[in-house]
DNA sequence: CCCTGTGGCAAACAGTTGTTTACTGAATTC
DNA sequence: GAATTCAGTAAACAACTGTTTGCCACAGGG
């Protein structure tokens, strides 16, 4: 009768999906003060109070776990831009909007939002590529809300996709600048970003129109 | 009488420093494909060909070698930025100039500058710390050039600073996108990155103009 | 020329690591 | 209700880690 598994799954199954989660959040726990490559198997299976080998029952190594923890941390981003996006407001709202979104992703999600910006260029290959991977499909995504827009009339796709990327950066940058921040020094870093979108905002304006 | 030393420096100092400086440069290499909180000093000593207690010699542990490592790796950044800021042409040349600069830079170095992508979020406070401070010191050299154009005449200081602080993210970011790209998509890179410079400078003239 | 400072060495230390093995006991299947 | 599946266990493995110790060879100043 546990309400958070479906009444579907075996208990079996559910119990399985439970330890694997609570390897994933001690991993990211862990995660908050050293970087995925010096992370160890026993390390994880010690916090969760499991035995190191039944980490092979969830993943190959750690790398695979890994991955995991990206679809996990990129997931919530996700959702956050995608509600961005499907607003329709003027410019200037949508900026204090976005600013004000990306902070309140750092605060409610601090770990995962560090493992992505540790890890992004991390020791890991396959995590590595992970995280492009998604960060990719991100840029795909803003560049479509941003060709719906009528600013970008006569637009090349390659010229939305650059701007879309642009934004994407700063994102990222954004929300890893917020990461370490006190609460007076993110006051200053939620209005650098503003400031910052506003002028890539007047630069779109004048694009090919000057 | 070796020509790359002092002839004021002993034959014992000079030695001490090679030793030293093989130390970060086979540190470097294995950094290429691991992050520095999971490389061990025996790896280190062992590529150089010394026994493992001559590394205390040198350093206290792998997070000193890492600061040292950072101030080789942005004290070359920091002479070819200075170079591009020192030239005075027009806008569209200098994006040129700036995108070409980095873009040798990473051909030329391209351990140091993985490195420093690597490590400016990694898992090792001190390095981040050090990353953290030279990056702040690269954006005031670029805030003083700035405000030095006409361009920004009338730009409080606080503006001129956020744009700075945008020109050193967007380098940051295009010298990581250099470091995994093959020869084709390197020219895609390059070409993103002088768009996105010339919106930006775009909306730059546009400031409190509009 | 001898004395001293010191960079590097060899060896030993207690811990820790990832991985394999054979196992147990409970949930599932028939 | 018996048979099977399989998540988790305990123990052992060789390999490795950072750090300390006492020692040596030798450059440099007196």
């Amino acid at each position: 009768m546990n309400s958070s598994t479906r009444a579907t799954l075996g208990v079996r199954q559910a119990q399985k999906l439970k330890t694997r989660q609570a390897l994933l959040d001690a991993a990211l726990k862990l995660l908050e003060e050293q970087s995925l490559s010096s992370l160890g198997l026993r390390e994880v299976t010690r916090v969760v109070g499991v035995a190191p080998a039944a980490f092979y029952r969830h993943f190959r190594d750690m790398a695979e776990l890994g991955v995991a923890l990206v679809e996990e941390s990129l997931g919530s981003l996700h959702v956050m831009i995608r509600a961005v996006l499907a607003e329709q407001q003027e410019a200037e709202e949508v900026i204090d909007r976005s600013v004000e979104a990306v902070a309140e992703h750092v605060r409610r999600h601090p770990a995962h939002v560090r493992f992505v910006a540790r890890e992004r260029h991390g020791g890991v290959r396959a995590v590595r590529e992970a995280i492009a991977a998604e960060l990719a499909r991100f840029g795909d995504e803003v560049a479509d809300a941003l060709a719906a827009q009528e600013v970008s009339r006569g637009w090349s796709a390659e010229d939305v996709r650059m701007l879309a990327g642009l934004y994407v950066d700063h994102l990222v940058m954004t929300a890893s600048a917020f990461l370490e921040a006190s609460a007076d020094e993110q006051r200053v870093i939620a209005d650098t970003a503003r400031r910052q979108l506003r002028l890539i905002s007047l630069g779109r304006r004048h694009w090919r129109a000057a």
